[in-house]
DNA sequence: TGTACATCAGTGAACGCGCGTTCACTGATGTAC
DNA sequence: TGTACATCAGTGAACGCGCGTTCACTGATGTAC
C-alpha cells in the first residue's frame, strides 16, 4: 500500500495520535509501543518517523489529545444541571475504573508523571491536572477545597484500579463518593 | 572478589533487597534495573541469580521490605500521644514528596499497580495499602473515612510530586492537610 | 483534458542499544580427615 | 590443629530479545506541461 493521499495521511495521522491517546492511558507512556499504536491505527511502525519526530514527540502530543477528548466530555457534563455532581459520579463509578483508555488522562498518568516529571508525559500531564482542577472549581471559590477533591479522585480510582476485582475496589470508590458528596 | 563467607552472603542479599526497596520506590518496578540495584549494594550484576529466581522474584521481595520498614516507621509514630495527626503531617510532608524511595511504597507504587494489578507488585501493593489503611483507621470505627483518607493522602502525595517545583505543589499538600485534619 | 514524471506515505526488513539472563572462571570459604 | 580438596559467591563477558529508529523499495498521488 504506496503513497496515500494528502487527506489519507492526514487522517492517518490523526488516527495514530487517538490511538496512542487511548494506549498511553491503558498502558502509561513506557509500556506504549509504537509497533501496539501503528497496528491500533490500521498501519504498520514502518513509516512513523515520516510522521513524528520521535516516540517521546507522539507522548506528548498523545496527552494532550487525552486532555482534550476529557475536556469536551468533561464541559458537556458540567454544563448540565448538576453538572457538578454528574461529574463526580462518573469519575468515581466502576465504568471509569474499567475503562481506561477512554477515561481521564490525569487518572492514568499520575503514577508515572510523579516518577518522571520531567519526561515527555510531564507538560502535558500538569496542564491536564489544570483543567481537571478547574473543571472541579467552576462554581465554586473555594481553590483549596477543589484541589483536594482532585486529589482525593486521582487517589480514589488509582487504588480502585489497582485492588480491581476485590471488595476494596468497589468499597474505595463508594468512600470517595460518599466523602465529596457532603 | 570470589567465594564470600555465608555471613557475608546474607549480608549481600540482605542488602540487594533493600536497595531494590528504595530503588523501586523512587524509580517503579519497570525504571528499576538489575545494574543500578547491584550497584547501590555494592556488587555487580553478574551473581544475581545465585540468590534470586529473576527480577519479577527481587520486585516482589522488595515491595513486602518496602512495606515492613514502612510498617515500622508507621507503628513507632501511630503509638504516640497524637499518633493520627503526627503521621499525616509526615505523609503530606515536603519531605515525604522529595524522598520517595524512603516513603510509602503505596505512593510510590500506586500508578504501576493500577496499570498492571497482576504484575511482580500486585500482591505486595496490595499488602501494603492494607497496611496504610489500618494504619489510617487505628483508633476509630469508621473503615469508611479512613478509605477516603488514604486515597486522598495516596493521591495528594502523587499529584504533589508530579508537579514538583510549582506552587500547586505545595497548595496540594496543604490542601489535603486542610481537610484531613478537619 | 491527457500524458510523463517526480514525489513521498506506507511497507517490511534490518540495525543498535538496553537490559534481563546465562556462563566460564576465580580463589577464598568450608569441610573431611 | 593442620592439610587437601571440594564448594560456590561474586566477577566480567557474552547472549538474546524487545523495541525505538533507520532504510531501501514500491507504486499511487500530485504536478508540470
Amino acid at each position: 500500500m504506496p503513497r496515500a493521499s494528502r487527506a489519507q495521511t492526514e487522517a492517518n495521522r490523526a488516527a495514530v495520535v487517538r490511538a496512542a491517546a487511548a494506549l498511553v492511558r491503558e498502558r502509561g507512556a513506557a509500556g506504549l509501543t509504537l509497533d501496539a499504536v501503528a497496528a491500533r491505527a490500521g498501519l504498520t511502525h514502518g513509516g512513523f518517523y515520516k510522521q513524528f519526530a520521535s516516540k517521546d514527540a507522539l507522548i506528548a502530543e498523545a496527552v494532550d489529545e487525552a486532555a482534550r477528548e476529557r475536556r469536551e466530555a468533561t464541559a458537556a457534563v458540567s454544563a448540565r444541571e448538576g453538572g457538578r455532581a454528574a461529574l463526580l459520579d462518573w469519575y468515581l463509578s466502576a465504568a471509569h475504573r474499567d475503562a481506561p483508555a477512554s477515561g481521564c488522562v490525569v487518572a492514568g498518568l499520575a503514577g508515572e508523571a510523579s516518577v518522571d516529571p520531567h519526561g515527555a508525559l510531564g507538560d502535558g500531564f500538569r496542564g491536564a491536572l489544570d483543567d481537571l482542577i478547574a473543571a472541579r472549581a467552576s462554581g465554586t471559590a473555594d481553590r483549596e477545597a477543589a484541589l483536594a477533591d482532585v486529589a482525593l479522585m486521582v487517589g480514589a480510582i488509582e487504588l480502585a484500579r489497582a485492588t480491581a476485582g476485590t471488595p476494596l475496589s468497589d468499597e474505595l470508590l463508594a468512600a470517595a463518593r460518599a466523602r465529596l458528596a457532603l
